[in-house]
DNA sequence: AGTTTTTCATAAAACGTTTACATAATACTG
DNA sequence: CAGTATTATGTAAACGTTTTATGAAAAACT
């Protein structure tokens, strides 16, 4: 069974390999009569065309690389699963690029676009795999590329963020509402920018409220769940404990509250704990999570269609925020007395 | 600044496009003086090898595409992690082809390989997307594929399998040993391999131990938390309660979980569960799940190499089975008096 | 009928590689 | 040193498309 390939069908439907082309590319430009010819051989030749082959012609691969720290985080995998959904309808397929926080993989991933493997790039990271120096005539030759919840520090670039800083200000102020005035956090990695402004409205909210910032109730976490429940285990030592948690993520918060249940403390009574993210099993757990919600197929689709634009050379916006929700569960109660 | 190919490099190191070619893929048979001409022409020129010239020229497009219903599961995305690991180091990149458990969506992505987008698929499902009728000579063409976890119908493909019938059973018995005798079950989708698998493993324990099976004690779930909710609820219900759940899944396991605190009931002391997978955060739910762990990167891992012999043409074990650990953790004790 | 316009199809040239084959250069043999 | 084996390079033909000229045929005007 010889390979089938435009030639084969063009012979078949006696007709030119160029009309072949067009009939599948552009079929309004080729008459109804032919366009039937062709379509009917197509389909009983069972005819593919060879994506290579178009690629390389067009110059366009198709494909676009998601760049993400841990696809195993639940946060980004459902990112991700928006995004591909969205990338389907844009007739893009998506490689994955779980970089396992190492930049030197997220570089790799960034050349796949040098190398013509991918056409675009949706980043989400704080730090810049692509290289930013510009040439002889002073430009920058960016990739497609949106910067996606995590941004860099390179300003000329396309954004998709979340209000973070509004998010932890919601959070905190709901603590402080229920009465709470010692609130800890429990933060991200220290560098991403997710983590700075979380903790800036974290501060805000408090200054906001009067109360005094206290440094010792800053835990320096991870976003992964064993930070969750190390930095909680240190804050319960203190004489002067918390009365809340605010953790920067679901997962820190599950474990926040695993901790504070193997060590006697009813949540919310005893201590509150809040999140953030709302990923899917946070109302799952027990006591249900409060946190905010960042709006994952928002996101995903929003800088998907970003992306596409770039790719299409239409215009951009350079900077999209999109909004948290706070989520009151379970997890959160007034402020113990005494 | 005029793009630069393989012939601008050429011609920066004044030799043919053939040598630079050769100097890139097979550098042992071009001489030291002119690999190292080539060599600093490509880095001088910062060249790039088109990977769509090259796919198009080898007939290999360098990506595989995992075909899985949904990376929003944990389970999932900690083997898609485990799969794109080991697909870099074995230089391929990997398409991510979350279904949703929509079988057109499947058959789309099975598809790639047929326009020459993948080389080979990685088949997370118990129905093929592709079809298998032999041709007039008898002969069935697979594409390089292989069939993880779940199993499909169709005997003449390679497989990676889990040995779910032994772990549900080990489960089971687990749940018999700590004295239960009502153990009800949370069973994944109908159809899929795995749940018929673990509910037989799940019955031959109780036969094995002589408890009278009870149909009623056999609920629905699909493998989604809500499904661990619902049905522990319904089992609630019951005037005989049983003692113990088995989910097929950590998930369902974590939703009954929160049912039963949501209740009034302690885990373990008035109910045992006990899940499967070992997902990420199983032990960091409260209690902690046990549960039968799945071993995730060798999943990864294997499946991964098998797909890798059949792209390279070598031989393959036709069927692979892992086998799975206990996990006893929190959830599970000894069964109420009474 | 002759001219212009429109429509449709073709031939051929890309796109950027790899590689079979041919050739040139070098090393080895007796 | 001629003759042969070996090694290193170059030439040119693929790979499977899309698309730009280009031309032929048909349709629409004088």
């Amino acid at each position: 069974m010889a390979k089938i390939g435009i030639k084969q069908v063009a012979a078949l439907s006696g007709v030119s390999i160029a009309t072949v082309s067009r009939t599948l590319r552009n079929p309004e430009i080729v008459s109804e009569k032919t366009r039937q010819k062709v379509n009917d051989a197509v389909k009983k030749a069972g005819y593919k065309p060879n994506k290579m082959g178009s690629s390389l012609r067009t110059q366009e691969s198709g494909n676009i690389v998601v760049i993400i720290p841990d696809v195993t985080d639940p946060f980004n995998s459902g990112i991700i699963c928006a995004i591909e959904r969205e990338a389907q309808k844009l007739g893009y397929s998506v490689l994955l690029g779980d970089t396992q926080n190492d930049p030197k993989r997220a570089e790799q991933y960034a050349e796949m676009v040098e190398y013509g493997q991918a056409d675009g790039i949706l980043l989400f990271s704080y730090n810049l795999p692509i290289d930013v120096t510009p040439d002889e005539n002073g430009q920058v030759n960016l990739p497609p590329i949106v910067n996606v919840c995590e941004s860099t520090a390179y300003e000329n670039i396309h954004k998709v963020m979340v209000d973070d800083e509004e998010g932890a200000r919601k959070a905190t102020q709901h603590l402080i509402d229920l009465g709470h005035k010692r609130i800890a956090v429990i933060t991200g990695n220290e560098n991403t920018t997710t983590n700075q402004n979380r903790l800036a409205g974290y501060q805000k909210a408090l200054i906001n409220a009067g109360i005094e910032l206290d440094d010792r109730l800053i835990m320096q976490g991870n976003y992964q769940i064993d930070s969750g429940v190390e930095q909680t285990k240190k804050l319960l030592l203190f004489k002067d404990r918390p009365t809340a948690i605010f953790c920067f993520c679901d997962l820190m918060a599950m474990g926040a509250v695993k901790v504070l249940h193997d060590n006697g403390y009813a949540v919310p009574n005893d201590m509150s704990v809040i999140g953030f993210d709302d990923i899917k099993f946070a109302e799952f757990t027990y006591p249900a999570i409060s946190t905010v919600r960042q709006p994952v197929d928002e996101i995903g689709k929003t800088c998907m269609h970003q992306l596409y634009k770039l790719l299409k050379d239409k215009p951009a916006e350079q900077y999209i925020e999109l909004k948290t929700d706070l989520i009151v569960r379970d997890s959160t109660g007034p402020a113990p007395k005494g």
